[in-house]
DNA sequence: AAGTGTGTTGAG
DNA sequence: TCAACACACTTG
């Protein structure tokens, strides 16, 4: 079997992206594996005997025509083929390809129709299901088109709501969480004036407020949780002496705490869950570290443990980066951005 | 017999 | 990396 070598690390590193391009349009044809475009003559038995039927091959990528009729979708990696099942319909295949290439590939692996979850919400989660199962999983249950009902059976075993009480929401969120922009800090919103820009697209985008309304001048207070599970509360406004968003009150505090420098990025994510909790990172200056660190320097600099409950700490150098971040760092939830970090490390 | 997936090759 | 093709092997 072909399968043995599914379970390697990923190959490919992922680029975030927010759309990832689609594949080129694949208008649907109908029939069957066996060409017969100007030969409607059924075949009947023994003429196929003497005559060479030419298998049409798939307009769609990973896809191959099987004698039969059906097709089969295949995926390569590392010069050997994997096989991925076979199926009556061709978009079907089609659709299990595009399922692979996500697995082997990560997010901007090239697809058929993917994205096919319309909401991004969807799309995390199912990004994440995807990445919290080895490829030979992934690929058995392709094999076996239990692929879409293990995806719905995951999606309603999270499905519990969680009870935000007044108190901190529990730490570690099974559900996915997607990313929704990062900043690199500034000298200034990390200096005396203890307010954070927002960049203005980012914040419309985002986190919108009434344009001009009272709200958006008075602002409003947003929750956000840590990777340690700490709640951080800011206030968010609209600036309009400057027009710009602000994080002011509670910012300075995250700073002194994180003890944020310039060149830091600050990330911000939102579950996607019903309850659009929303949740704040940061990390550290890879550059700045790089250029202060003796030892050959790490490259990660979120010494994420597990991802996912793969541990993956012999992939990622541990001693992490020049500032501690504690035991956060066991506590830090399934993300997207920990994928990308996953990606990137390889 | 029907269906599946591998061996192999050559193009890109 | 990818699909085309032939055919051995498996399944019902």
């Amino acid at each position: 079997m072909e399968g043995s070598c599914v379970d390697e690390a990923l190959s490919h590193s992922a680029r975030r992206q927010q759309t990832p391009p689609h594949a080129s349009e694949a208008p649907q044809r109908m029939g069957s594996g066996v060409s017969a475009v100007l030969d409607p003559t059924p075949e009947s038995g023994m003429e196929a005997v003497s005559r060479k039927l030419k298998l049409s091959s798939s307009q769609y990528k990973g896809v191959v025509p099987q004698p039969n009729g059906r097709w089969g979708a295949q995926i390569y990696e590392k010069h050997h083929r994997v096989w991925l099942g076979t199926f009556g319909n061709e978009a079907e295949a089609a659709r299990t390809y595009d399922v692979a290439a996500q697995r082997f590939r990560g997010r901007d692996g090239i697809t058929n129709f993917k994205p096919l979850s319309e909401s991004d919400d969807d799309e995390a989660y199912e990004f994440s299901f995807l990445v919290a199962h080895s490829k030979a999983e992934i690929v058995d249950m392709l094999r076996k088109h239990t692929y879409h009902d293990e995806l719905q059976q995951s999606k309603r075993a999270q499905g519990g709501d969680l009870v935000v009480g007044r108190r901190t929401t529990p730490r570690y969120l099974r559900s996915a969480r997607l990313m929704l922009f990062d900043k690199v800090v500034t000298p200034s919103d990390v200096g005396k004036l203890n307010r954070l820009v927002i960049p203005k697209q980012h914040a419309e985008t985002y986190f919108p407020l009434e344009s001009g309304s009272s709200v958006a001048s008075k602002g409003v207070l947003l929750n956000f949780e840590d990777a340690g599970g700490r709640v951080w509360r800011f206030r968010y406004s609209y600036w309009s002496s400057s027009q710009s968003f602000v994080l002011t009150k509670g910012w300075s505090r995250f700073v002194r705490e994180k003890k944020l420098k310039a060149g830091d990025v600050v990330s911000f994510w939102r579950s996607t869950g019903p309850e659009k909790q929303l949740f704040i990172d940061w990390r550290t200056d890879v550059i700045a570290s790089f250029r202060t660190m003796t030892p050959p320097p790490t490259v990660n600099p979120v010494p994420v443990v597990k991802l996912f409950g793969v541990d993956i700490s012999e992939l990622l150098p541990v001693n992490g980066g020049d500032r501690k971040r504690g035991r956060e760092a066991e506590l830090f939830p399934p993300s997207q951005f920990v994928e990308q970090q996953f990606f990137e490390a390889l």
